[in-house]
DNA sequence: ACAACCTTGACACACCCGTGGTAAGGTTGC
DNA sequence: GCAACCTTACCACGGGTGTGTCAAGGTTGT
């Protein structure tokens, strides 16, 4: 067994996140450990300060493993990618006042609710 | 009343959105139509078009208005998508073989099941 | 003034997300 | 060989998403 390396529930308790999760966001594709000969998950330092700056980056934004797995979609599927952009490129650029920006806490808001539980 | 501009209704027949979907797009801050002096919303040809293309951008990428919404805070939010784009720098790059990208199908999935439907 | 629109707000419902748990079975260390 | 790990695969459950519908009230055209 490597040295340097932890199981998951190691992982799990210096990160934070529970083994649950570790395994969650690996399926999700944010977080991929190396696997031993017979199949354990380990995680090496690169991945566990990817799981830490990994939940600061949910905490400060107010977004989702969700969020960034469709992040993660982005960089890999240009088609994707460039769909996206070219819908938005398109966008009216009616040049209204803009008030406030009411939009941003319908997505936000449903994120701080589960920060403030 | 504008001549080139429907009401809501009307833009819901055209676009093959329902009317309470596309009350539920513009809080999403996606498709925002101008108003009436009295409140009623007015689709124009721009925003019709507009309504059109996001549904053929959800269908053909398996994504979500939620998706598109994550996508309008990361062009709006610059903090935001430099933090996300930091994220995924510091990837550990592992150059492994990558045989058949799974993690593809799990978040394709959900919206196929949808489209199945 | 009345019908036929529009508005916001609320209730409802199925399905997905984030999370925990548990069961059945393979590995490892002593 | 047994305790203590690990694996995958399920069930559960509160809250969010995507959608419909309904109520109460304002606008509009005739």
């Amino acid at each position: 067994m490597p040295n340097d390396a932890l199981t998951i529930h190691e992982a799990a308790e210096t990160t934070g996140w529970s083994a649950r999760m570790l395994r969650y966001i690996e399926r999700a594709g944010l977080v991929e450990p190396q696997r031993s000969p017979s199949g354990y998950r380990l995680y090496g330092p690169a991945e566990l300060q990817r799981l830490r700056t990994l939940r600061e980056l949910l905490n400060a934004h107010g977004i989702g493993l969700q969020e960034v797995g469709f992040g993660l979609r982005l960089r890999r599927e240009r088609e994707l990618s460039d769909a996206v952009e070219a819908w938005f490129e398109a966008e009216p650029q009616r040049p209204q006042h803009v008030p406030a920006p009411d939009w941003l806490r319908f997505e936000q808001e449903k994120h701080s609710k589960l920060l403030a539980a």
